[in-house]
DNA sequence: TGTGTATCTGCGCAATATCACATATAATAT
DNA sequence: ATATTATATGTGATATTGCGCAGATACACA
């Protein structure tokens, strides 16, 4: 019973219980976008994604300095209902929608910036890294 | 979002989880009845039923010397969720199993007790108490 | 190889959690 | 009134948690 117990732990945390929100909603995140979107320190979400990843309830990918995290697929009736119960009832809370929002306006700014860096709109070639 | 927080972490301990889990299947239970379900000391099993209380997930009515305790009414979508989860997840667990039998078991002896006592079989006029 | 950006981690501190024991309270029975 | 049973709580010891800061690591690019 402890494994299910830490389970909820893990979830007993605010900034870990919005993160988790997130990921339920929009599915992979970077970390740079989640201290956005929580407004926070980068390296207190990186603690707290360090946490819910050795807990095994998030997963990580790593795409040159930038390490995408996402919920890991869960593992029995007990991480599914808990996934089902993140996205059905926290998507409507005050700050979630809010996170989302930030998350929302750094994603297009930081897809403004990488199309000014690289001239999307001219140079098609660009696609092809 | 700390109110939701909080709200997993009172089933973020073992014991905690237990209490829950036998609430959600079985609805009204006494303290002493846990005790022995959980075989844990009686003292412990009353201090998390306060911490339970004091978060409102648990109700408590006296009956007597004896402490019903039973979940509350569930007072949003996301208290809802979490009793469904005890429920649909939990019931099959080994260890609610367990402590399912032993609640049982002490059902069972203290009836067989009362029965005893009052001698019911017999004289009815008891029920009348 | 050096520089910049993104991410992670060691450390110390303060706050909180859990436990067991002893004791206190509450209701009932003698 | 006193004893008994059931339940709750004050206390101190121990363990765990979350935090911020500083420094370390990992990768990309020049």
């Amino acid at each position: 019973m402890q494994k299910e117990a830490s389970l909820f732990k893990v979830l007993a945390d605010p900034t870990r219980l919005r993160l988790a929100a997130l990921f339920a909603i929009k599915g992979e995140i970077c970390v740079c976008m989640l201290a956005e979107a929580l407004n926070e320190p980068d390296f207190k979400i990186s603690r707290h994604l360090g946490i819910m990843r050795s807990a095994g309830m998030v997963e990580a990918r790593r795409e040159g300095t930038w390490m995408y995290y996402k919920l890991a697929e869960p593992k029995d009736r007990l991480e599914q209902s808990l996934q089902d119960c993140l996205r059905d009832c926290l998507a409507s809370h005050k700050t979630v929608k809010t996170d989302m929002k930030r998350l929302k306006n750094t994603l297009k700014n930081t897809l403004k910036k990488c199309s000014e860096k690289y001239d999307v709109c001219e140079v098609t070639e660009s696609e092809n890294i």
